[in-house]
DNA sequence: CAAACCTTGACACGCCCGTGTTAGGGTTAG
DNA sequence: CTAACCCTAACACGGGCGTGTCAAGGTTTG
């Protein structure tokens, strides 16, 4: 038992679905190294970060979507400052309580992530 | 004609459908100014900013969703620092091409949108 | 060698996003 | 005053996300 568990075993420690835990590293947030014939191995960082990652979820009430977008931001400079770029030529409307629809939404979204 | 537009005149100058200018606004992107009754009046920034919204969109492959997104990370700074603490625990795995089912999605997404 | 794992690939399904459209009701301009 | 706008609210719907499940086949272990 080299310190590393089989996608079976990790989702028993960390409450992901082994269907997840794929889906997760087909995103590119968690990414665990293999075992010479292909089997995943999910070391304890690893562990520790899939943990993480549904607190970061739940308490944000954001997806893996979102995560995976941020992963973007990080990895791709030009898209980064692109974005950037835009929010930076903002019109007037100095200070201002943000769109409400929107943050309901989100709010709402959160609230229903607690609950479940 | 005080150098503002309304929605159905901004909706032919910026190519968005007044629908969308109207869900655009509800995501907190692009939120004009009303007229005293309540008709929303987009000036001079706001189109300028609709119509680099487009472009923002359709080169990088993102939604309007990621650019929301994209604003809760400025305005949430809670929510920002907790993504970015996630990413600086990342384990070993220094250098590696990222996850191809990941980026090959996300290339056929930016295809797809080029082609349309 | 058989049981219990693992792999990738695909189908299925509920929910949300992006969008159009319609309904019911105010506002503005000729 | 009527036509042509505007508003919000809601239904509708195709497509994608998050997730389960199954199929067909390789690996590990007792």
């Amino acid at each position: 038992m080299p310190d590393a568990l089989t996608i079976h075993e990790a989702s028993e420690t960390t409450g992901w679905s082994p269907r997840m835990l794929r889906y997760i590293e087909s995103a590119g947030l968690v990414e665990p190294h293999r075992s010479p014939s292909g089997y995943r191995l999910y070391g304890p960082a690893e562990l520790q970060r899939l943990r993480t990652l549904r607190e970061l979820l739940s308490e944000h009430g954001i997806g893996l979507q979102e995560v995976g977008f941020a992963l973007r931001l990080r990895r791709e400079r030009e898209l980064a400052g692109a974005v950037e770029a835009w929010f930076e030529a903002e019109p007037e409307r100095p200070e201002h309580v943000p769109a409400t629809d929107w943050l309901r939404f989100e709010q709402e979204r959160h609230s229903k992530l607690l609950a479940a």
